[in-house]
DNA sequence: CTGAAAGCGCTTACAG
DNA sequence: CTGAAAGCGCTTACAG
């Protein structure tokens, strides 16, 4: 087809004024019966739709929010993506999404092509190379609303949706210590990941309350790089001294330990119990069965959602942003139960 | 900040006219250099940014494309939007993605939303419930491009990436055949979905080709609900005379039926051996380790964008348009290997 | 109940 | 090299 049906084609085709026809499309009610009828008639045969992208700019309203993220790719953030198009749907928003591929340079790119008008506001989980927040901060003197999930920078004070990351890892931790662990080590992620480091801060705490040390050579940073987390958990257990237990940062560096582990011959739990994060689905079905700690993804999804809804209808109310921090729940199994 | 710069608070500013403004903003060659510097400057001092929907709507272009597809947290759609949006992002375009839940209105409202206007064209993979493609043919209709990947319909002639869904499971089954299995059921998906008919097509191929004959109470379709799996394999297990070999439709489901095996102490691959399709990432630490048919998902994305701008580049080129059927492999572990 | 006019923030022939 | 004017497809006071 040549081009789309306007809003002109109509009005002219109906001897009417193109004013009357947005009236009529829109069931104003003081529009005649008789002429909204032949206008909604004549849209239904000629598959007329009113143009969003002339409305958006009238009204300057895209009923559209950015969303970006690290990686599509990862269980975690393609379960929260869900919990937010589930919400953006009900809500009558859409979604613009984009990753970073964990790559600032992306995240920068994106936070600025979709900042020209196209969305209303954003949900972001940092990358893991971001430590300048100047795209953000941009954000905000424009005074477009952003919330942020899981990956947040402590001095962007917007809605943040999180768990508590410290608690969990702290939990995680006493779990092992009550299962016999005397020597536990901690699988952390890239440096400056703030989940990563809260659940550091878990893991140190729960040692510390119970009077064991903490022996910085047991703290090993990752990435998503299966080999290079086989290498890691290789070292730690060619020490003189090996750990006899493992909090793991996420489920797929546990699952990059375990490998390693079964190569090398040692037992799980019995010669090291392990506990991780993100109860993705394959923790029921690895062997052993791995004890992980869950969140409650779609909920945050949906939550982030709700809070950047909140914040875009509510400019700037003055309030202190909230801060939703969701519970999350650890799911003991086989990989860390040697009391039967 | 009361309202976005526009290119009027420049102009004024600048005592120059918005027309000049534009162009500077846009680098183009005729305007002399002194006042694009001078353009460019305030620009960067106000942070302006051309509001990208007055552009679009003038230029009737969006960049941006629409994805639809069944469930954002199934492994394999999350991989190949990957792919789409690695592919978008290098050419310049966005993506608004929606899911459907498996549901045939939600496809509809989709598809109905965004065809207004905010997207050039669409990647879709279709609810498991489609079975009315009157939504599509009003795309066409309106010239509106479309490519579709893994999950089709026969009748929209329109560009595919696909993989070839017969052979792979023609494949897949004469891998058990070969194995030794005389007695091959096939766990498929819901009725409508065409990717799980190609695949019992094959399945079935492979029986007949291999002088097996075809026993309908062999094969059974389960979907996305877990409990139903393990019903199902539990009444397939319970014949008088069960299955020794099993080709599941996706790994997923092979997840259901093996946990159910389990219970019924029904060992893999001894007792029955099992291949099914996705090669998701837990295929290689399950035990046993599950054989599965791997799609190129990423390079699926890339190449469904690919075709998409194809088309919108070169409307209606009046040839028949493409369908690339990517290569599967099958990976073989030890849920299938009874032969040492 | 309906229409004319202005405007949303841009771009682009057309003139000069 | 720059500006005035028309236009992209809508919506919305304002009049009548």
């Amino acid at each position: 087809m040549a081009h789309q049906v306007t809003i002109k084609d109509l009005a002219r085709h109906l001897n009417i004024s193109v004013a009357t026809v947005s009236r009529a499309m829109r069931d104003m009610p003081e529009i005649k019966a008789e002429t909204r009828d032949a206008v909604l008639k004549l849209a239904k045969e000629w598959d007329y739709q009113p143009n969003i992208l002339a409305t958006n700019l009238v009204k300057s309203r895209t009923k559209t929010i950015g969303v970006i993220v690290p990686d599509l790719a990862y269980h975690f953030f393609a379960s929260v993506i869900k919990g937010i198009e589930e919400e953006a749907f009900a809500r009558g928003y859409s979604l613009l999404l984009t990753q970073t591929s964990e790559l600032y340079e992306r995240e920068l790119t994106n936070v600025q092509n979709l900042s020209r008008g196209q969305v209303e506001g954003f949900i972001i989980s940092l990358s893991q190379e971001t430590t300048d927040y100047e795209h953000l901060k941009r954000l905000q003197r424009k005074g477009i609303p952003l919330v942020f999930f899981d990956r947040d920078a402590d001095e962007i004070d917007v809605p943040k949706v999180m768990v508590d990351n410290v608690g969990a890892a702290y939990e995680a931790t006493k779990h092992l210590i009550e299962n016999g662990c005397k020597r536990i080590a901690f699988l952390a992620g890239p440096i400056n990941v703030t989940v990563s480091n809260q659940r550091q801060l878990g893991y140190e705490n729960a040692l510390q309350n119970s009077g064991l040390k903490i022996d910085k050579s047991l703290i090993v940073h990752g990435n998503y790089n299966l080999q290079k987390v086989i290498e890691l958990t290789n070292e730690l257990f060619e020490l003189e001294n090996p750990p006899d237990g493992l909090v793991v940062v996420s489920d797929r560096l546990a699952v990059g330990a375990i490998s390693a582990l079964r190569v090398k011959k040692i037992r799980i739990p019995e010669d090291v119990a392990i506990v991780s994060f993100n109860d993705e689905p394959m923790c029921t079905i690895v062997t052993p069965t791995l004890s992980s700690v869950s969140q409650p993804t779609f909920e945050m999804g949906k939550m982030a959602m709700s809070l950047l809804i909140n914040q875009i209808n509510n400019p700037d109310n003055g309030l202190k942003p909230d801060v939703i921090v969701f519970k999350t729940e650890l799911k003991i199994r086989e990989s860390s139960m040697r009391i039967k």
